[in-house]
DNA sequence: AATCTCACG
DNA sequence: ACGTACGTGAGATTA
């Protein structure tokens, strides 16, 4: 039988610092929490106990540390986000049915003591788990402990047997105590032997044992004289530090293994406990269900239901379908069936049962005098034009207004928003009708509701329509191209084999290294928790050592072209010849688009062969692609929103803003910039966009650390308005804790509180870039509601078929090029008024790559 | 399922 | 003293 043992404070202290942060729909941080639950589920599935329990220890001192005067309460308070999650956790522990211990006036590794005792009392196996190192003295023949360290945001485990501890240390897990008592503690205030530290220590104990063996024939033991005089200075601080770092094993604890025997007996009250804090994916891994009891009240929102079936019931849908003000609509299996609800009523109609009747509805429901609600609108809106419908009069969906409320949220699934905002689980047509009312007046609260309205809902009639217009891909050219592409990956890979001497597979990063780092013996790089990294720059920093590297870069480029863009696209054109990615609204967190199934906003286009790949996706016949795109619209936005003057001249002058910005760091006149310093300077732009430091800059141009750090200091001296900036707006996301763009969208910045300094240093860099691309992100869904609205109204056959975050690319017939060059470039240059000029290059072209 | 690598703005 | 740039999605390997 084997019992397991959680060291409850020490596993949630190193889930705190060891999870990035996270909060529940409410707010609640809850990273500590999911952290410890993680780790919790791991040790269960490697050790498999039969029994399980959790100790905590209280704030008050302890009965060994009473005894003390040295002793002085100086432990750091616990951060204020993680006291939060303290009643959480131990709430959770409750509803898994796990006990909990807490013993008041005795350490965390008492209890832990006492606990492996009554288990080798009675005969069971005890496994300790905790993240300090003070409890590897309890380990024995039947009991390990299992030591947790986070690392990378990832947590990883060492189970100390005896002979694990045997074969790190050198000695018995039971000299541990000795360890201590000479290195002392500083955290647990053991003063140990002043002048031996941990080196000093270890090397005693490998070679002596224990600190009695030490001071029986201190006189005699081959160490330096130095160390013996420390010893015999230190002795009875020796031995008092040995009183206070034994573990005492017997507590007035009457603990019984037996009792913690633990089956995964569940409380029904886990299920909402996991709901409440966001934690879906351990509801789905442990196949919890609803408790039926909860079920029952979902439905309590008193409207009635009716199934719509003869005549009769038609004809009352369609009159409320007249009648109502606001109807809310939920499709259910494709569009097969469908809910719609006037806020008294769900009706459910199917077309299998209606047939003519079923398209008559749609037509009314889906024509833009009915103003409907619905949940990702853009997705029911695109399943009508596959009906071959027309469709309009969405006003409000409920999955963008949660997105915009918080957009680093992961799930806005109907059931989730209504466990939210409603404090219910509840579905279907009439949970979109009574969310309505709270996220619309969330959204006016906060400012985003103009956003909401002049951007994000239209935005989806023209997303539906771009997903489904499609881009005509030429599948013969790409096919081809995919052959050509095998040949050469063929002859590469022969000649990586030939100069490694053997076989292996090459998109193996892991034989890779071996071939390269071991076996060649090529510098290694470093980096990487699982072994070397051989990713693209550590390569290129191999240039020239051997001709395998280079091999090694072009064959990575083929098979990468070859897999994720000729086979990928190939498998995703459509019978119509087409390829239709989807738009997801709801993903990111600065306010972009992204693009799936497949990425059309990662087409290569940087290096001359991947380009190669746009040249295949072509207008169709008779048709021609205009391609608007946006001219360093993110630098405008910091020139703009930070009110610099002399980066707003620079965009003001109309010269090349790379080249102004070397000429204003390296302090030379415009005429005298080379192109050495123009793709600095440029770098040092994109750097502070994304908030970077001198570190990471002079990585990326490849200068010493100081170097960069001046030619920042340089930037940031001449354009000073950004210095401010960028103060400002770290300052004020402190305050707030959030950041937001020009528009009102908001970023949540919870990091920024963070106690981990990397985490609140990230915090800080997204504050600085959020406002910016966030911006850009706003301004270019503006000009893509505005053209989709004038093509439409201009009745012109030009369609947008793509965005790639700050380009537009339209199809048309190729008479209306022009109009549509100009349409294009006005409502691009115009979505927004700022203090620099938005500038937009246009050009057409039959092909992408043509028109780009 | 996590990790590494690499494609884009 | 830390550890090193913002935002994405996809394919292949590994465990």
């Amino acid at each position: 039988m084997k019992l397991m043992i959680l060291d409850g404070n020490s596993i949630v202290n190193r889930a705190f610092y060891g999870v990035r942060p996270l909060n529940a729909p409410d707010g609640t941080p809850t990273n500590a929490v999911y952290g410890f639950i993680s780790i919790l589920q791991r040790l269960l599935e490697e050790q498999n106990p039969d029994a399980l329990c959790v100790s905590f220890d209280m704030k008050a001192p302890t009965f060994r540390h009473q005894r003390y005067d040295g002793y002085k309460a100086q432990r750091k308070p616990m951060p204020e986000d993680l006291a939060v999650q303290m009643p959480l956790l131990k709430e959770l522990l409750d509803d898994m049915g796990i006990r909990r211990y807490e013993l008041e006036g005795y350490e965390a590794d008492d209890i832990l003591g006492a606990v492996a005792a009554a288990c080798e009392r009675d005969g069971w196996d005890c496994v300790i788990v905790t993240g300090d190192k003070d409890s590897l003295q309890l380990v024995t023949e039947h009991t390990s402990v299992c030591n947790v360290k986070s690392r990378m945001g990832q947590s990883e485990t060492i189970l100390y047997t005896p002979e694990r501890f045997q074969e790190e240390y050198g000695f018995a897990p039971k000299h541990m105590i000795d360890l201590k008592a000479l290195m002392g503690d500083a955290s647990d205030n053991i003063p140990g032997v002043p002048g031996i530290g941990e080196k000093t220590a270890l090397d005693l104990l490998r070679r002596y044992g224990s600190i009695d063996a030490i001071y029986r024939e201190l006189d005699t033991l081959e160490i330096k004289p130095g160390i013996r005089t420390k010893l015999a200075a230190g002795e009875e601080s020796a031995r008092m530090s040995y009183w206070l770092a034994t573990i005492l094993r017997e507590l007035p604890l009457h603990f019984v293994p037996e009792e913690n025997r633990w089956d995964r007996s569940y409380t029904p009250a886990l299920y909402g406990f996991l709901r409440r804090l966001g934690f879906q994916k351990f509801i789905e891994r442990w196949g919890l269900e609803q408790p039926h009891d909860q079920q029952k009240t979902l439905q309590q929102s008193g409207m009635d239901r009716l199934d719509v079936m003869g005549e009769s019931d038609y004809a009352h849908l369609m009159s409320a379908l007249e009648n109502a003000k606001l109807l809310s609509v939920y499709p259910l299996e494709g569009m097969e069936r469908l809910e719609i609800c006037d806020g008294k009523t769900v009706y459910t109609a199917a077309w299998a049962q209606s047939g003519d009747r079923y398209n008559v509805l749609l037509r009314t429901l889906f024509s833009e005098k009915t103003e409907k609600l619905a949940h990702n609108a853009k997705d029911l809106m695109r399943l009508i034009l596959e009906e071959g419908l027309s469709t309009d009069g969405f006003s409000f969906d409920t999955a963008l207004a949660a997105y915009m409320l918080d957009a680093t949220g992961s799930d806005y699934s109907l059931e989730r928003i209504t466990a939210c905002y409603l404090g219910r689980e509840l579905t279907g047509a009439e949970a979109i009708w009574l969310l309505r009312d709270v996220l619309l007046e969330k959204l006016q609260e906060q400012g985003m509701e103009e956003l909401y309205f002049s951007a994000e809902m239209p935005l989806c009639a023209c997303l539906a329509d771009m997903e489904h217009q499609g881009f005509t891909v030429d599948r013969k050219a790409m096919h081809d191209f995919g052959v050509n592409l095998n040949a050469g990956i063929a002859a590469l890979q022969e000649s990586i084999w030939k100069h490694a001497g053997r076989e292996f597979n090459i998109q193996s990063p892991k034989q890779l290294g071996e071939v390269l780092f071991s076996q060649l013996m090529l510098p290694s790089g470093k980096k990487t928790k699982t072994g070397w990294s051989t990713n693209a720059e550590v390569l290129e920093k191999l240039h020239g050592k051997h001709p395998i590297v280079d091999e090694v870069l072009e064959y990575r480029m083929l098979t990468k072209l070859k897999s994720t863009y000729a086979d990928g696209l190939l498998k995703v054109i459509s019978t119509d010849g087409r390829i239709h990615t989807n738009f997801q609204m709801t993903v990111t967190a600065t306010g972009r688009l992204s693009s799936t199934e497949p990425n059309l906003q990662n087409i290569p286009v940087r290096k001359k062969l991947g380009a190669q790949i746009r040249t295949m996706f072509v207008a169709a016949p008779g048709k021609v692609l205009v391609d608007a795109d946006y001219s360093q619209i993110e630098l405008r936005l910091l020139a703009h929103i930070s009110g610099d003057e002399a980066m707003r001249e620079a965009f003001l002058s109309g010269e090349d803003f790379h080249t102004v910005t070397a000429s204003k760091v390296f302090n030379v006149p415009l005429s005298q910039v080379d192109t050495a310093m123009r793709s600095r300077a440029k770098a040092v732009n994109f750097g502070i966009v994304y908030g970077i430091s001198a570190f990471s800059l002079a990585q990326d141009i490849g200068v010493f650390p100081n170097e960069a750090k001046a030619y920042m200091d340089a930037y940031l001296e001449k354009y000073h308005g950004v210095r401010d900036y960028m103060k400002h707006v770290v300052e004020q996301a402190k305050e707030q804790g959030y950041v937001s763009t020009l528009y009102g969208r908001r970023r949540q910045l919870p990091e920024l509180k963070n106690a981990n300094f990397n985490t609140r240093a990230f915090g800080e860099r997204v504050a600085l870039n959020m406002p910016i691309q966030g911006t850009a992100a706003d301004i270019i869904k503006l000009a893509m509601v505005h053209v989709h609205q004038r093509l439409k109204q201009e009745g012109l056959a030009a369609k947008l078929i793509l965005q790639v975050h700050d380009e537009l690319i339209v199809e048309c017939p190729k008479e209306e090029a022009d109009r549509v060059c100009e349409l294009l470039r006005y409502e691009m240059e115009h979505a927004a008024q700022l203090s620099v000029p938005l500038t937009v290059d246009v050009h057409t072209g039959h092909s992408w790559a043509e028109a780009h």
